[in-house]
RNA sequence: CGCGGAGUGGAGCAGUUGGUAGCUCGUCGGGCUCAUAACCCGAAGGUCGUAGGUUCAAAUCCUGCCUCCGCAACCA
């Protein structure tokens, strides 16, 4: 019976199509999938979709869809780039799944029963015509930050989980289980930041929205995401509240590895596995929260237009290709860099000169000086030797990189031995050898030592890079390859007939290609500019038409900006001082990232001057400046300079 | 003083327990021609953010400072 290996990604939240940062996790997973199946795992390999919450149901309701249509779609969206990137999932779960929503509202019901969920009240400040709460620190002058009327303490019901009662002993066994959390210094974060303070009994139950699973004994209450979302790691394994468990969740629970991103690292590690024991089941063995991709001019954001996607990428340079350099760029435990540049010098350095290179240079010496078929080798001398060397060390050497996670160092390994054989061509000078009164003999040992090379090379590529592994056996004639065999050095048989030479991966002109690539996303950023502005447009005018009366409350002046400074501990917040004829105002803008406030002061905006005041970062804010969303942020909207602060916009 | 991470040759990174600073790319020079102007060899280039401290010895330990980056907060 092999051993079992059940791994899961985080469930993808539906509501936007995922970007590469995205997809790195599942590529990442799909390697390691791929790897343990060489290594003769029985895998189980589970990801799929977060469908519910306030956020999407919002974005459906923006969209003028019902959410279930519009998580069907972005949830098809994520299949099909988790297709392309050829990932090797057995199961791709999503949360909306009828199932799926039983299990939860019997494992909510269980907690309940037995005392681990429990209902309570959600206190805070109360405006009743505002409908809203408000903490303490949101109040202005003790009254509703939005109306300014009188507030008063109230309670609404949620129900809550008993972290607390499960506190001591998760800490025990992060402590007495070291790798539970990975990479190391994430553990420190957990336990020093969260569990040591102090923990908080989770609020588990939401009333504001319901595209959730309802509570089934408390209509207007929807199962929050931490139980709905974490639990599909066991409710699609088989898990039964009830205790009918299946065979499957019988021999794969627990799970031997959660991959998530750094950014939910605390809710896998503190309130899932206390989940876990409540329900009274084994914890996952291991968590480990991966790095991130940045973009090499900084965080990928629409509004900087650097956005990249999988499948666009995959277009431009071919799926092995990204799969490469998402793997290989992507340290153990910092976060790795990308941009088109990269991408391409990786491509003609590694993929291109050191293995496509090697592939076809001896594939077309086999050809050329023996006709395509392999010749067995002959005497060896101490060069084969220390060429075998390598190539019979790097399976397990491989092997222990990726069994300690450190993927990008698994494949530098394989790339050694790359590298290594090129140098061995030039070392034994195949071509001298193949000229008439040369050494056929030793040619042939030469070229055999090569190919077997190329071979380990290419069994060990094939978690990272399927296709490309497959197509390196079509063109050296052999089938495909298990990690056993990774490990023998001499399985070629003399005789076989090899394929045609051909080029894996073509060499990039990096300067012409980023032309391309530049001239055709500003083409995209037109596009998409006027596809914003008509949806804007027909978002703005379609659901709700205003009447002249509800516009004319709007109370819009014209105001000087008498001072700007920044505020303090802000990264978005301008304070300014502005006249609005009838005396200054303060006003707070997040606009800090876009301009400075030299760039501001006696400039003329529109301000809007009977807001509601509110309180940001502890300031007070008694308006609003106008400004658009541009493509490349914010513009602030200016009036000529030389009309009168009070001036009526109407 | 909200939490955390990082500052190493032009670029991207290694440097687990302190003992002469490495890798890949790029640059320059050379070699070779089987191959995708690919491959191989060699060289230049770093006072390891900064100021102190501990030590026979610090990129590696301690302290202060500076700068960047995540998270949190925050876009009225």
């Amino acid at each position: 019976m092999p051993k079992k290996y059940y791994l899961t990604t985080a469930i993808a939240y539906t509501s936007a199509k995922p970007h590469i940062g995205n997809t790195y996790e599942i590529v990442l997973a799909d390697s390691i999938a791929r790897f343990k199946r060489m290594q003769g795992y029985d895998v189980c390999f589970q990801t799929g979709t977060d469908e519910h919450g306030e956020k999407i149901q919002l974005k459906a309701e923006a969209a003028g869809m019902t959410p279930q249509e519009y998580v069907d779609r972005i949830a098809g969206e994520i299949k099909r780039i988790w297709d392309l990137m050829n990932t090797t999932y057995d199961r791709f779960v999503r949360t909306t799944d009828p199932a799926h929503e039983k299990k939860i509202q019997q494992i909510f019901k269980k907690l309940y029963d037995q005392g681990d969920i429990y209902k309570s009240e959600y206190e805070g400040m109360y405006c009743t015509p505002c409908e809203s709460f408000f903490t303490e620190s949101q109040l202005i002058d003790g009254k509703c930050p939005d109306c300014g009327r009188e507030v008063h303490p109230a309670k609404e019901e949620a129900y809550f989980f008993r972290l607390s009662k499960y506190a001591r002993k998760l800490e025990e066994h992060i402590e007495s289980h070291p790798e539970f959390i990975q990479p190391p210094a994430r553990k420190n974060e957990m336990i020093n930041n969260f569990i040591k303070p102090g923990l908080q009994d989770l609020c588990v139950s939401r009333t504001s929205f319901n595209w959730g699973i309802p509570v089934t004994f408390d209509p207007g209450h929807v199962v929050y995401v931490w139980i709905d979302a974490l639990s599909n790691y066991i409710t699609f394994a088989g898990y039964d509240p009830e205790g009918n468990h299946t065979e499957g969740y019988r021999h794969y629970w627990p799970a031997d590895l959660h991959l998530i991103g750094k950014d939910i690292v605390r809710f896998h590690t503190i309130y899932w596995p206390c989940i876990l024991m409540a329900l009274g089941e084994p914890l996952p063995k291991q968590v480990f929260g991966h790095p991130w991709l940045i973009m090499s001019d900084g965080k990928m954001s629409k509004s900087k237009g650097n956005v990249l996607y999988a499948d666009d990428l995959a277009a431009l340079f071919g799926v092995d290709a990204v799969r490469y350099f998402l793997l290989h760029e992507i340290p153990y435990a910092s976060d790795g860099v990308i941009s088109y540049e990269l991408i391409m010098e990786r491509i003609n350095a590694d993929l291109a000169n050191i293995l496509g290179n090697l592939v076809n240079r001896t594939v077309s010496m086999t050809h050329k000086y023996f006709g395509g078929i392999v010749r067995a080798a002959g005497a060896e001398t101490e060069l084969d030797r220390s060429l075998k060397a390598v190539a019979l060390e790097t399976a397990d050497k491989v092997e222990e990189h990726m069994d300690a996670m450190r993927i990008a160092d698994a494949i530098d390994d394989i790339f050694a031995l790359l590298r290594r054989a090129n140098k061995y061509v030039d070392e034994t000078e195949p071509w001298i050898l193949g000229k008439p009164g040369g050494d056929a003999d030793r040619l042939a040992t030469v070229l055999y030592n090569l190919l077997e090379c190329i071979r380990i090379g290419a069994t060990l590529l094939k978690p990272f890079m399927p296709e490309t592994a497959e197509k390196i056996f079509e063109q050296i004639g052999c089938r495909d390859q298990t990690l056993e065999e990774a490990k023998k050095f001499g399985l070629l048989t003399a005789g076989t007939a090899i394929g045609k030479p051909e080029i894996l991966f073509a060499r990039i002109d990096i300067p012409k290609k980023l032309e391309e690539i530049q001239s055709a996303a500003e083409k995209n950023k037109v596009k998409t500019e006027k596809k914003a502005a008509e949806k804007n447009h027909a978002k703005g005018e379609k659901p709700a038409c205003i009447s002249i009366d509800e516009f004319s409350r709007i109370s819009l002046r014209a105001a000087r900006i008498k001072s700007c400074v920044p505020v303090p501990k802000s990264d978005k917040l301008l304070k300014l001082e502005v006249d609005n004829g009838s005396g200054i105002k303060q006003v707070l803008s997040g606009i800090a990232e876009y301009y400075r406030p030299e760039q501001l002061i006696g400039k003329t905006i529109i301000l809007v001057d009977n807001l509601a005041p509110a309180k940001l970062r502890g300031e007070l804010s008694e308006g609003m400046l106008l400004a658009a969303d541009g493509a490349d942020g914010v513009q602030v909207v200016f009036l000529d300079d030389n009309l009168q602060p009070g001036a009526v916009i109407r």
